[in-house]
DNA sequence: TTGTACGCGTTATCAA
DNA sequence: TTGATAACGCGTACAA
C-alpha cells in the first residue's frame, strides 16, 4: 500500500498536481477499473460484493479520487450541468431566482452555469450555442423574448429548456415548453382594485418593453380590470426596457402627454417606480399626495425608499424553485407533459398609494 | 456533397438529435480529423494551406459543427469554464459584480459557473471540489472567510484563484494569491471624516460579522481615524451577519449598552443600514436628526430609501472586472506575480447624516 | 460478481 | 502540410 504520491516540489506554483485517476484506485484495490466505477456510482453498487465496495470506497477515499465530470460526460452524454440565462443579473429580482435555482440543482449535484443576455437575441443564441458545446443537460430561459429563437435553438439541439418569469406568447407553440411565470393579468388587476377603491377614476399605465410577456400581460390585465370596473385608461405608455432610467424618460413623457390628466398610475415593475419617483421629484410632484403609484414585483428594499411603494409581491423563489424541478423531471422524463405554471402574487400595501385629489395634478 | 442526416421524425421529444462529429466533417471535406482540429483551431490555423481551410470552414458551417467542449476538455484538460462563489447572492453588491465576470469572462469564450456559499466553509468545500470535478480552469472567490482552508483547497488541486472582495488576513500566505479588493480602511475613514467635519464626537461602529476581512479592515479603519481626530469609539458592536436583521438586531443591542451615549454609528455595510433603520424606527429614533448614519457599498436604490443614505461607494465593476483579467492573467501564466489590488471608494454625501442634536439621543 | 474490450470526440505527437 | 495513431478518464455491453 503506498502512499498517494507526494507533491512535486520543483513543481511551479499553480501547476497542476496529476490528479488520480481510476485506474489508480483500481491497482491500489487490487480490482479492475470497472469494478471501481461500479462500485462508486450510486446506480451500480448493487452489482459489486459488499466487501469489494468497502475496500474501493476507502482507497478512493484514501487517495482522493473523485470521477472526473468531464471524462464521464463524454462517455455519457450529460455533464450533470444546467444553464440558465437571465436578461440582466443587475434587476434585483433575478439574484433571488438564480438562487433559489441554484440552491436546488447545487443540493441534487448539478453546477449552474449562469450567463447574461443583455436583452440581445443574437447573444441568447450565441450563449445557447456555447451551452451546448459545454453539453448542458437542460437549460432555465428567464430572458426569452416573445418571438425570438430559443425555444425552437433549444429544441433543434435537444436541450430541455424551461421558462422562467417570461413565457411564450398564446398560441405560439406554447405547449412545447413549460413555463413558471406570475399571473401578471391577476397581478395588476390588484393594484387596479385598489386605487380604485381608493377612488382613482383617471389611472395610466405605465408598461414595460413591449413584445416582453410580462409587458403585454400586464398592459392586458390593467385594461380588462379597468373596462370591469366601467373605466378607460387615462393614458398608455410603455417603457424602453425594464429599468431606472427609461422608467423616468417614460414618466417624463407620460406628464407631458396634452389633456390626459391622471391622478394614479399602475407601473409594470418596480425598477421603473425608481424612474417614476425621480421623474415626479424633477417636476416637482409628490408621490401619493398628488399622484399614486403601484409598482410590481416588491423587489427587495422597495419597503423602504420614500414613500415605501404599494407594489404587487410575487413568489421570487417558489418560481425559481419550481422551475428546476420541472427541468429536472423533463430531464428524466421528455415525454412528461409540459406545464404551464401561474404563481399567484399578493397586494403590498404601503404609503405610495393615497386617494385622489379634487384637481388632477396633471392634466 | 450529403446534405446533414434529417432529423428522424419518430424521435421523442427532448431527444437529442444526432450532433454532427469532427469525423463528419472531415469524411465530408475528403481530410483527416486531425486537419479539421488544426483548421478550425485559431491556434494551429497557420499549420494548414488557405484552400483546404476555407474548405473545412465551409463544411463545418454547413453541417452545423462546433467542437465539443466536452471531448476538448478531456484531451486538454481545460474546460473554458470559470467558477466563481459568492457568500450570497441575495446581498446586492454581488450581482454587479458577477454581472462584470460574466460579461468579460463570456467576451473572452469563456463560461462561469456560478454557486452560493450561504457563508458556510463546509459547503464552500463542497462546491469547490466539484468544479474541480467539473475540470474549471479557473476560480473566483468572493466568498473565502479568513480561516478557511478555501485557498489552500485551490492550491493542492492546483486550481488557479483569485479573492474578490475579500482578502486574507495580512501575512496569513497573502502573497500566495491575488485578490482584489475595496481600500476598506480607506473607505470607512472617509465615514469618520464626514461625521467629525459635522461635529460629531461620540461615534459609535456597527461591524461585519468577525473574521471577514471587510469586516476587521473597517474595524481597524474606524478606531485609527478617530484615533487621529483624538476621539475614542463611542461603543462597537459586530453583526452575526451581513444582513438587514443582524443589522436590526445589533443596532437594537447598541441602542441599549447602557453609557455609551452617541450621535453618530458608522454602520460597515449599507444592508445592515437597513436594518439599523427598522431598529432606530422601533426605538422611535430618527435618522440623521437623532442619530446619524453612514453606510458602506452604495448598493443600488440606497439614494431612494428614507432618509437617502450617506455612503461610500464601491467599485463594483471595476472590481469584477479586473478580478477577471487577473485570473485569465494567472491562468496563462501561473509564474505572474501575484496582485494585491486596493480598489478607492468615495464618499458619497446624502440625507442620512446632519450634525449632532445638544444631547445625545440615546446615552 | 468481476474482468475484457471498446467507444465517447477531441487534440498531441510522430511519421510521411 | 497532412495523415495515422494514441491517449485523455470513464462507463458499459459482453464474456467469463
Amino acid at each position: 500500500m503506498s502512499l498517494p504520491p507526494p507533491r512535486d516540489p520543483d513543481a511551479l506554483p499553480g501547476a497542476s498536481p496529476p490528479r488520480a485517476t481510476i485506474a489508480d484506485v483500481a491497482r491500489e484495490a487490487g480490482v479492475h477499473a470497472s469494478t471501481v466505477s461500479r462500485a462508486l456510482n450510486p446506480a451500480t453498487r448493487g452489482m459489486v460484493t459488499e466487501a469489494v465496495a468497502l475496500r474501493v470506497a476507502a482507497v478512493a477515499d484514501r487517495l482522493g479520487w473523485r470521477p472526473s465530470a468531464v471524462a464521464a460526460g463524454l462517455r455519457t452524454r450529460k455533464s450533470r450541468t444546467i444553464g440558465i440565462l437571465v436578461p440582466d443579473l443587475i434587476n434585483p429580482i433575478f439574484p433571488p431566482i438564480l438562487h433559489a435555482v441554484e440552491t436546488l440543482l447545487a443540493a441534487q449535484g448539478y453546477a449552474t452555469l449562469v450567463a447574461n443576455t443583455d436583452n440581445d437575441p443574437a447573444r441568447e443564441a450565441l450563449l445557447i450555442e456555447r451551452m451546448a458545446t459545454h453539453l448542458v443537460d437542460g437549460l432555465m430561459l428567464a430572458s426569452a423574448a416573445a418571438g425570438t429563437g430559443a425555444i425552437s435553438l433549444c429544441a433543434r439541439l435537444g436541450i430541455p429548456a424551461v421558462l422562467i418569469n417570461r413565457r411564450m406568447p398564446e398560441g405560439a407553440g406554447c405547449a412545447a415548453v413549460s413555463a413558471v411565470t406570475n399571473d401578471d393579468r391577476h397581478g395588476i388587476g390588484l393594484a387596479v382594485d385598489h386605487l380604485v377603491a381608493l377612488g382613482h377614476r383617471r389611472i395610466a399605465h405605465l408598461g414595460g418593453p413591449e413584445g416582453v410577456s410580462t409587458a403585454t400581460d400586464r398592459l392586458q390585465g390593467f385594461r380588462d380590470r379597468l373596462a370591469q370596473h366601467g373605466l378607460e385608461p387615462a393614458a398608455l405608455r410603455p417603457a424602453q426596457a425594464y429599468t431606472r432610467e427609461a422608467g423616468r424618460a417614460a414618466m417624463q413623457a407620460l406628464l407631458a402627454e396634452p389633456g390626459k390628466g391622471f391622478t394614479a398610475v399602475a407601473v409594470a415593475n418596480d425598477m421603473l417606480c425608481l424612474g417614476v419617483y425621480d421623474a415626479m421629484e424633477a417636476a416637482g410632484l409628490r408621490v401619493a399626495a398628488d399622484i399614486s403609484v403601484t409598482g410590481f414585483n416588491d423587489m427587495p428594499f422597495v419597503d423602504r425608499i420614500h414613500p415605501a411603494l404599494t407594489t404587487i409581491r410575487i413568489q421570487h423563489d417558489a418560481m425559481g424553485r419550481q422551475a428546476a424541478e420541472i427541468l429536472l423531471a423533463e430531464m428524466a422524463d421528455p415525454t412528461r407533459p409540459r406545464q404551464n405554471i401561474r404563481l399567484v402574487p399578493e397586494l403590498v400595501i404601503r404609503a405610495s398609494t393615497a386617494p385622489p385629489v379634487q384637481e388632477p395634478a396633471c392634466r
